[in-house]
DNA sequence: GAGCGCCATGTAAACGGTTTCATAGTTTCA
DNA sequence: TGAAACTATGAAACCGTTTACATGGCGCTC
């Protein structure tokens, strides 16, 4: 493996004047620097990314935690996080499936030294004091946090307003015996879309019941397990509508197995808009989260902090939200317009 | 950020003591050890990442180069990968939507010093000597590879055999004139998948007909797009296998808003069992593809490698696929066991 | 009780870069 | 024409570790 000193030989000129030119530094004899070049090819030679960081103290790297969530919403996201550090010349180390504070904190550990800042989607467990310790040393970006944290900029995704519009809508249509599907509990979205269910029952005027609500893990699974005990259900409700795309589709097979129609039988909603839901059958009505967007704008506030000098500059964001109305919830699809939601925020404190 | 030194110092011991300590190296008497880890924490210390792998040349990184694909099949790749990786202490530094083979090499270059080995899903344009040139510094594992490397331990998909069987599968159900979707020209997997198709179809004595072939991009729309010129085949095909399930999803979807059912008008086959599948409306026959093993075998691999001293052993993996049968093909759905196909080899040279 | 080996620890030299500062050579200008 | 300013380059310190080697103390053995 070539090194600095084999190229400075080749070349005939110092290791400073070989960094120089690798690094576009100050002025390089035009001719000098070709020299350079040459050798340095010639020898197959690429700075040591590990020796760079060690003098200068910043690596190009960001870390990614994610939590143990997967599937089409969260590829998108690091799929918006990996583009945009790539275009602005940053690398990409994840980690992901953490589960608990005490995961969280060796993860980043053991990227000490390794990256400029961190952005972090959680784990439902995270706690504001770990998050404070790890910010000491290190900018970070929250995704979807369930706290803010002193000298975090974060973004969010509208969950309680885009929630509230899916049961103004459903209402909207007549339904007054409308379900839910919630996420995960502990998942700050997944709480934020309940309470924004009940926010718009409450809206219209509609009595949340407990017994309305079943529990999910955002799988397609547990929207399947779901429709049977929403099915039981006196009187039963006529719609439902899914804490995310993919339980909403887990629980229109079962309710397809059960031999009723959608919407006819039972309107259903989801949420997130995954690439699939348009090809459903009926096409799923869910709520546009546009998570490539959401991983940039997270990269976008990394790189704020890191250029910003004295850390003092704290953005706080909400990504919007629209209503997406397909077939699923029973209405005509519109299909130019759909209904906005959520608000698009942008404080600075 | 405190320092070995700092630590050294606070602890009263040398920085070649702290050093030990945190390498469970050699024997260091309890109590000094007991003090090292005091001052540590009381220092919040932990070992410069950078600084570490100068001196060892080892970074316990692993680099992860993807191409410009995305969704869920691939979100379970990275997620075996990054779990066994995780599990054998190795990080993940990751690079997505590599579309050239410049783009390539740049992203190697970037790594350089950072990482241990390089598990690459390349994209279909590159070439024998660019792998063969990053191979020279560094251990190189392949997924679905065009082409055998000399030095790279590779592993692959049986997607030949397993659309020979979908092909089979439907010839067995009495369909003859039998439609493909085809993925992404130049794509490993997508050619293996329209090979088995054409082989298949040949076992069955059928010629297979270039104008029963679509070219798809591996995405729902490029399914949804294929069924409007297959519908006008004549004889419209009765059964269609596309190269993967989200375009037999954005078939499917077609189809129903053509007014023809699935399967009674048309079968439909996809390829991977992604989650999805089996909650479509009807539930998706297709091939399954364990795509967090496929990740994990390629981790695996690459360990084998990096713990081989002279890097002789290589050793060229497939993974094993099955017919997963379900409705949408028109078969009754087998509930236990599953066709199977495909070999799982193991070779070594 | 001198010699030996072992154990715990310290000293110092890498590792491969970047960067400050010094220096020699070349302009520039009065 | 000589001082000043500038340009291109080199020498050397430093970044935070690991590790080969040196050292000193102690317990054994003969």
């Amino acid at each position: 493996m070539a090194t600095i000193r084999d190229v400075a030989k080749t070349a005939g000129v110092s290791i400073a004047t070989v960094s120089r030119v690798f690094n576009g530094s100050s002025a390089v004899n035009e001719e000098t620097a070709l020299q350079v070049w040459a050798a340095a090819s010639a020898l197959d030679y690429w700075p040591n990314g590990a020796a760079r960081s060690l003098t200068t103290s910043r690596s190009s790297t960001l870390g990614v935690l994610l939590p143990d969530l997967f599937g089409d919403f969260f590829s998108e996201v690091i799929r918006g996080i990996d583009q945009l550090a790539k275009r602005e010349k940053y690398q990409t180390l994840i980690s992901g499936s953490h589960a608990s504070v005490e995961d969280v904190l060796t993860a980043t550990r053991a990227m000490r030294g390794r990256i400029d800042g961190l952005v972090m989607m959680a784990p439902d467990s995270i706690t504001v004091e770990s998050v404070t310790k790890i910010r000491r040393r290190l900018p970070v970006v929250l995704i979807s946090p369930p706290f803010a944290v002193d000298g975090c900029s974060s973004v969010s995704i509208a969950s309680f307003s885009g929630a509230r519009a899916v049961v103004a809508h459903l209402v909207g249509l007549g339904h007054r015996e409308i379900a839910m599907v919630a996420g995960p509990a502990g998942n700050v979205d997944a709480e934020e879309r309940l309470r924004g269910y009940r926010r718009g029952l409450a809206e219209a005027g509609i009595q949340p019941r407990d017994e309305l609500v079943v529990q999910g893990d955002f799988r397609e699974s547990s929207g399947y397990a779901a429709a049977a005990a929403l099915l039981d259900r006196r009187p039963r409700p006529t719609a439902v509508f899914a804490a995310n795309d993919c339980m909403a589709i887990g629980l229109m097979s079962a309710l397809g197995n059960a031999g009723l129609s959608v919407p006819q039988d039972v309107a259903v909603v989801g949420f997130d808009n995954i690439a699939i839901a348009q090809y459903m059958r009926p096409p799923l009505t869910t709520v546009h989260v546009d998570a490539y967007a959401l991983g940039q704008k997270a990269v976008r506030l990394m790189l704020d902090t890191l250029s910003d000098p004295d850390g003092a500059k704290v953005t706080v964001q909400t990504i919007d939200v629209a209503l997406k109305v397909r077939s699923s919830c029973g209405a005509r699809p519109s299909t130019t317009a759909d209904a906005y939601t959520g608000a698009d925020t942008d404080q600075q404190r």
